[in-house]
DNA sequence: CGTCAAATAAGACGATCGCCTGAAATACCG
DNA sequence: CGGTATTTCAGGCGATCGTCTTATTTGACG
């Protein structure tokens, strides 16, 4: 069999298994079984252990939501100046789209979303480095619509686990003839997340915090 | 020893290393040996197996945020009608606050979030029925608040999936001296996911999905 | 066609897992 | 004080884990 097609069937097998039983819940015999492999020399001869097959799940993956996340990303900033509102949800659904996009490949994009989540909540953050990084654009070009400076990083965060998440839950259920409802729904909740104000008693701690170092 | 401490021994134990290393990461042996006891029985024998464990752990905590959150929906509807955004906010308080008080309880407070949050990511909902039920009285008492029929359940477990998410990521760091200002901030950032309103492009989608069913 | 490197197969190693059995120790109570 | 039930200890069972060593097959190339 050739190399690359054994390449691709482990990593077709791990990606299924990492989002059904979680990435350190499977063996790699299992793996391996899964992907037709007799015997379990194959995936530690191409990608040595768990981590390094785990790297060629996501490098599946991760180019095609860079390259779409940068190109909203483009349109955004071509656009000019937007009213708030527009603008926020215009960066949310630059944060929000081309994962949920993910959602419609059949070609292991659910599996994908269910593994993100998982690095998502590992603390401290095991995402392998953004490379591309638009994540790191989107949140330098989120950060001055956002209110305060002490929880503006806080407010970030939080909408990319949100979205991760709930990304994950959506691809954990049967497959949707059309996701376009739900994700739109998804980017308006993330919007929210973003253009949430501090309350009165939020302001009133902060500016404690403040004369209190 | 006394059995009384051994049961209260081999429960913190489990909490601790349920939320540091995941719930089904963990050996019951190693649990077993970290509660003191020196081979594996007792852990069986007081609580059968890995699932009446975890009861016990949850059942340690659960009482306390029940009451908290009861008392704070009482205290909500003494209060009479409110508007709109108080309202909600109220609400809000009264879905995290009880947890995240969690956060000050040094007696395994902030590993019951953690364990809590992987319980809120199970698909399907795994949860041990709310017996006491307030997070249903929480969701009856929200929903006419929230705009739109089609998205608003959904609406309501995005609020309570990120409250469990935040928390248990902040428990996961180093304790804070004061967490009220993080608190504070994470019911603003609650009510806007519940305040949040559907877009005109989710309402156009709402709309052709309610023609074609 | 022959050769050499890349890729796959086969099997075994020690460690650890959840679970079980049977005996010793402890607590409780008439 | 004595007897019974509860609780803890000691150890082993089969299964499975990740990893390692060695042998066989496959494919590219002069």
């Amino acid at each position: 069999m050739a190399a690359e097609t054994t390449v691709r069937r482990l990593v077709d097998a791990a990606e299924r298994l990492f989002a059904e039983r979680g990435i350190d819940a499977v063996s790699l015999r299992e793996i391996n079984t899964a992907a037709g492999q007799r015997n379990s020399t194959a995936l530690q001869y191409h990608f040595g252990d768990r981590a390094g097959l785990l790297k060629a799940v996501l490098a599946k993956h991760r180019p095609e939501i860079e390259a779409r996340r940068h190109q909203l990303l483009d349109e955004y900033e071509a656009r000019g100046p937007l009213p708030q509102a527009d603008a926020l949800r215009s960066l949310a659904a630059a944060l929000v789209r081309p994962a949920a996009a993910k959602l419609a490949d059949p070609d292991g994009g659910r599996d994908y979303l269910r593994v993100m989540e998982q690095l998502v909540h590992r603390v401290p953050p095991s995402l392998p480095e953004d490379g591309g990084g638009s994540i790191d654009r989107w949140r330098e070009l989120v950060a001055p619509l956002l209110p305060e400076a002490a929880v503006r990083l806080h407010q970030r965060f939080m909408a990319i686990r949100m979205t991760y998440v709930e990304l994950a839950r959506r691809a954990s259920g049967p497959p949707a003839r059309d996701d376009r409802l739900f994700t739109s729904h998804l980017i308006d909740v993330v919007s929210a997340v973003l253009a949430s104000e501090v309350s009165d008693e939020t302001a009133r701690l902060l500016a404690e915090r403040e004369q209190r170092p």
